[in-house]
DNA sequence: CCTGTTTATCGTCAGGGAGACGACTATGAT
DNA sequence: ATCATAGTCGTCTCCCTGACGATAAACAGG
């Protein structure tokens, strides 16, 4: 039957996020820890409502300047600070045992901030492994501190944000995301080899990103930030697709 | 702030679907006329509420049905129809005039049906050629003949469907979606063909879609259904990713 | 029956990209 | 000075791909 927009069943629409950062050498996300039931005590993923005359990526956008003080968007001409893209949307009806909430979840891809966890009214707020975070903690060495799964459904939304990541990176620039403004090619390497959790050859990852029209382009400085010879800086170039994309190695 | 569940903005929820199939070596969707307004007479992407109840995929699986008798689940062991995979959200405050709605796309895949439109409540449904359906019509010929415009942002909803598809069967086994249960290396070939607008190399394609392992199954059967010498028929293998991918040609 | 047309399938060859790895360079630490 | 650490440039081989020749098996029409 064709609409009738007077008479549809009412829900309640949030975002939730995805947060990932390289911190360590690891890929970590933004999780919050919750204040009261149901799943009191447990770690989630930042999100809420979506206001009444709010579009979904601002909504999006807005929490996450509210956890963490990262734009998403350009102020004012400013450079992005953060990569903010829709991941996909949660619905299953007693996903929230309180009432029917359908739940836009997005990606956010963030460089590895110098303040933990700035601004925010979230009481309790951590960048955690996501290893650690996984139901049934796959995590590397199996000596995962013991920990209580995601609360509602969102160790499957954080799972379906780290495999849209580990893709995405292969065939687009997204990985200089996790990157300050200005990087060296090892610290994008040292992304993908968190992002993918593989070691990756340095000199054909040198190759590879260096020959790739547009992936980069030199700022003319370098640093010894990393110890070692001093290494060219580098801009993320405009080129936003990555042609022939790079593959992750196989097993 | 966290939750407060009694006090949210209402929002009605929808699912939408780009039904694609491939039909005279064209890449087709699925529309519907409105019978109401707004957007009265326009053609629209088939879709409607979610129910109270019910799960956003097996919304769009109802729709789905309703609309063209296609099953994308199994009922009783039997083979999927059509495949379906969410797509993405939309909820601009203002995509509907009458109320706030949030419409969750699906991406429908579906083989070439020999009834045109079967059952469905719809007083008007077609296939048509996408091409004549984007905005600004960039039609092969530029002859398409003037069309309103779909109605609310489908034409947006889409472009990103059939971008998706046009991507999706570069790495993924998901162009057999498109074809019968058994099909020839030439079919699939023009299922490629009408999907990404470009002629391929008969001698290629063949070469990697059979040296691929997993891809494709052979029957043992043949056909002559194209003309021309016998071609062997195979089935879908259970390989879903294609490793390495069949990337577009350039431009 | 022979010929042309159509579609399928096999083969060959050259070029590009990626993995494996050697070699050299430029820092800081001991 | 020596070592450890990173970075950067080369080389070699293999595999995949694109371009394209050649053959095979059906049908249509004379």
């Amino acid at each position: 039957m064709p609409y009738d927009p007077s008479a549809f069943p009412p829900f309640a629409v949030t975002v939730d996020l995805v947060v990932l950062t390289v911190r360590k050498h690891a890929l970590c996300a933004l999780v919050v820890r919750r204040g009261e039931p149901p799943y009191q005590g447990r770690w989630a993923l930042p999100g809420g409502f979506v206001r009444a005359e709010e579009d979904l990526e601002t909504a999006a956008a807005r929490e996450l300047t509210e956890e963490t003080g990262l734009r998403s968007q350009h102020p004012e001409g400013q450079p992005t600070e953060a990569h903010l893209e829709q991941l996909a949307t949660y619905g299953a009806p007693q996903r929230d045992p309180r009432m029917r909430v359908v739940s836009v979840a997005h990606l956010v891809l963030a460089p590895d901030l110098p303040a933990p966890t700035p601004g925010g009214d979230a009481r309790s707020v951590r960048w955690a492994p996501v290893d650690s975070l996984f139901d049934g903690s796959d995590g590397a060495d199996g000596r995962e501190a013991e920990q209580a799964p995601l609360a509602f459904d969102h160790d499957r939304i954080l799972r379906d944000g780290v495999e849209r990541a580990r893709s995405k990176i292969e065939y687009s620039s997204l990985a200089t995301a996790f990157c300050p403004p200005e990087f060296t090619v090892g610290e994008l390497r040292r992304v993908y080899e968190a992002v993918w959790g593989v070691a990756l050859d340095p000199r054909n990852f040198h190759r590879k990103v260096t020959g790739t029209p547009g992936f980069l382009v030199p700022t003319g400085g370098t640093t010894t930030r990393q110890g070692g010879r001093p290494a060219q800086l580098f801009r993320a170039g405009g080129a936003t697709l990555l042609n022939p994309p790079m593959l992750r190695p196989e097993v």
